[in-house]
DNA sequence: CTTATTATATAGTGATTTACTAGGTTTTTA
DNA sequence: TAAAAACCTAGTAAATCACTATATAATAAG
């Protein structure tokens, strides 16, 4: 299940695409507008930074701005980021020791198909997409 | 992420689907042969029983068996049921009280979207297919 | 140079969930 | 009658979640 941290990066990013102009954004702004703690924001915000997502500056009339267009995200990359990856189970998480049934597990590559489709899903969708409300790029991705 | 007690559920019912005959099959064998803790499978079962998907006996030579074949089990079926459902984000559950953001939330359409991936994906694949190894009834499924 | 404003860093915290274990009762068959 | 099985309920240590709190550092305007 993906968490609030997930949820609202990808919020966040949704709101600097759409606020985007020359100017730098400071957080109080989108917390205001997404009704979510700006304290719990500065928290998600440095993730997203240090993948190189975004532009910063301190100080006064300082805050974010996207460091690409919006149609260069996907939802994907950014809750792989923040979210720690995708994995929708235990097993094919990285950080997890290697379970020693997986040679013989017959739910494994279950698993792993499960895996690629989430991501080929959400890699198909930009943030521009979400702008232009319930259309991808192919035409109608939303069901 | 879907927990042990729904890969446990679907690894329980791939062992009765492998080990089914006329008899019925004790939770100690298949705790055994999975090398799950079987106080831990005596909970999860009655979720698989009270949805219809096992016939049990109590007492001597009692256990369990498949109430039907193996290719009637979707795996979505069964993940739905040991997992209460699987939403991919909390605005999805029906528990959770509904969003008053919900109407112009631009994102809520992508989780719509995403749910209904998972599930079609995962109603694709029968317990029948994950025995037949990595193939599904339209050929190839796993990537 | 000062002040206000912003980002950044780190630590703490209550509530909930997870993955079990423990101990008992009831049913059934040999 | 005894053993073997399902069934029921409660407890629990550890982790995770969704934040809050406090402090520091940088920057621009005046």
């Amino acid at each position: 299940m993906i968490s609030t941290r997930g949820r609202y990066a990808l919020r966040l990013m949704l709101d600097l695409a759409q606020h985007s102009s020359d100017d730098f954004v400071p957080l109080k702004d989108i917390a205001e507008r997404q009704e979510i703690s700006k304290k719990y924001l500065e928290q998600i915000i440095p993730t997203l930074s240090r993948a190189g997502f975004l532009q910063t500056n301190r100080g006064f009339q300082g805050g974010y701005k996207l460091a690409k267009n919006p149609d260069k995200y996907t939802v994907g990359d950014i809750l792989r980021e923040t979210e720690g990856g995708l994995a929708p189970v235990a097993c094919l998480n990285n950080e997890t020791i290697q379970c020693p049934r997986a040679a013989e597990c017959l739910t494994l590559p279950l698993w792993k198909g499960l895996q690629d489709t989430i991501n080929n899903y959400l890699d198909s969708v930009t943030l521009q997409d979400l702008i232009d409300k319930g259309k991808t790029s192919n035409g109608d991705y939303y069901i």
